[in-house]
DNA sequence: TGCCCCCTGCAG
DNA sequence: CTGCAGGGGGCA
């Protein structure tokens, strides 16, 4: 699912719900779903969350990580049903669904501009996967309906080292100082032949862009997606440079892509592709020069484009 | 470098 | 029914 924008935007969540609360238990209900042995976490406190590319990473104290990875259908969906001493515990023998067992903590946000209604619904659904829950009687959903995605438990130490192989080879964050146009360069031109959409959702060459993103950079930048790397002008390196970044930016800024699935911990959706130029909006005007977007298949991957501007002159 | 595959579910 | 979906590992 997420990008780099929907996993910062549930870092982001997480970052004030359940910072240096305790894990009290983690129940498993679908065991392939979680490597590890959850008896290494029970009982930790969290001691820091962080996202690296497209995983999210969360410390304990006592030395282990959990490492998430929700690749297309992930959700990490938090829910803190208030005590109410004996009534909550006498109403949840009812079949109540979740907002009536005592309301969430939050009511609806804002985020640019969109009103965020809480899209949570009944936790546990049928796409609960793992249930962690904290000291406080808080708990932490990770529903994953295509099964794609993972929680890993490891050595803090084993992922700080760079990790070896677990954390893959992950390119330079691109919204950290130092991601330079140059670099993208350097790192797209291992790809000569390779499509330059494809290339930018290489994971090695830029840490956290998926196929979303990629489709909004290269339109961003003016760009064929189908143009070979190795093909690509400076000029035109510089534009993807930009397009990566503010792209990635603006959808942190809206929450997030909710395309079908994403919703961030407190239950909202992304507003990101409101404001899309091309993703997902096959056969409507291109918003700056008026000519239908289309829709092609590139390395299996839905890719959207304007013909008239993403035309590689140069 | 390009496919196929891991899965489930929804829209056409 | 077929095709498609925010990902990415493995294999020729």
């Amino acid at each position: 699912m997420p990008e780099l924008p929907e996993v910062e935007t549930i870092k982001l969540g997480l970052q004030r719900k359940i910072l240096h609360k305790t894990l009290k238990r983690v129940e498993i209900k679908s065991a392939r779903s979680f490597l590890g042995k959850s008896s290494e976490v029970e009982g930790k406190k969290i001691e820091d969350i962080w996202r690296r590319a497209k995983i999210l990473g969360i410390d304990l104290d006592g030395g282990k990580t959990l490492l998430f990875h929700l690749k297309m259908t992930g959700q990490l969906i938090y829910v803190f049903a208030k005590q109410k001493g004996k009534v909550l515990q006498a109403s949840s023998k009812l079949n109540h669904t979740a907002s009536e067992a005592g309301s969430y903590e939050n009511g609806d946000k804002i985020i640019g501009g969109h009103p965020t209604p809480d899209m949570r619904g009944k936790m546990p659904n049928s796409h609960t996967r793992i249930i962690f829950e904290f000291s406080d009687g808080s708990k932490l959903y990770f529903n994953d309906q295509r099964l794609f995605g993972w929680v890993k438990v490891l050595d803090s130490k084993q992922v700080k080292d760079g990790g070896g192989k677990i954390m893959g080879k992950i390119g330079p964050e691109p919204l950290k100082k130092g991601f330079s146009w140059q670099i993208l360069r350097e790192n797209l031109l291992k790809h000569k032949k390779m499509p330059v959409k494809i290339a930018l959702m290489d994971q090695s060459v830029v840490a956290g862009v998926g196929n979303i993103y990629a489709s909004e950079a290269c339109f961003g930048a003016g760009i064929d997606p189908r143009k070979k790397v190795g093909e690509v002008s400076d000029e035109e390196f510089k534009r993807l440079h930009q397009g990566v970044v503010k792209s990635l930016k603006n959808g942190i800024k809206y929450g997030g892509s909710t395309r079908a699935h994403f919703i961030d911990p407190e239950g909202r959706k992304g507003y990101f592709l409101d404001y899309a130029y091309v993703y997902g909006r096959q056969g409507q005007r291109c918003k700056k020069c008026g000519t239908p977007i289309e829709k092609i298949t590139l390395g299996g991957r839905g890719t959207y484009f304007c013909p008239h501007c993403q035309k590689s002159v140069k």
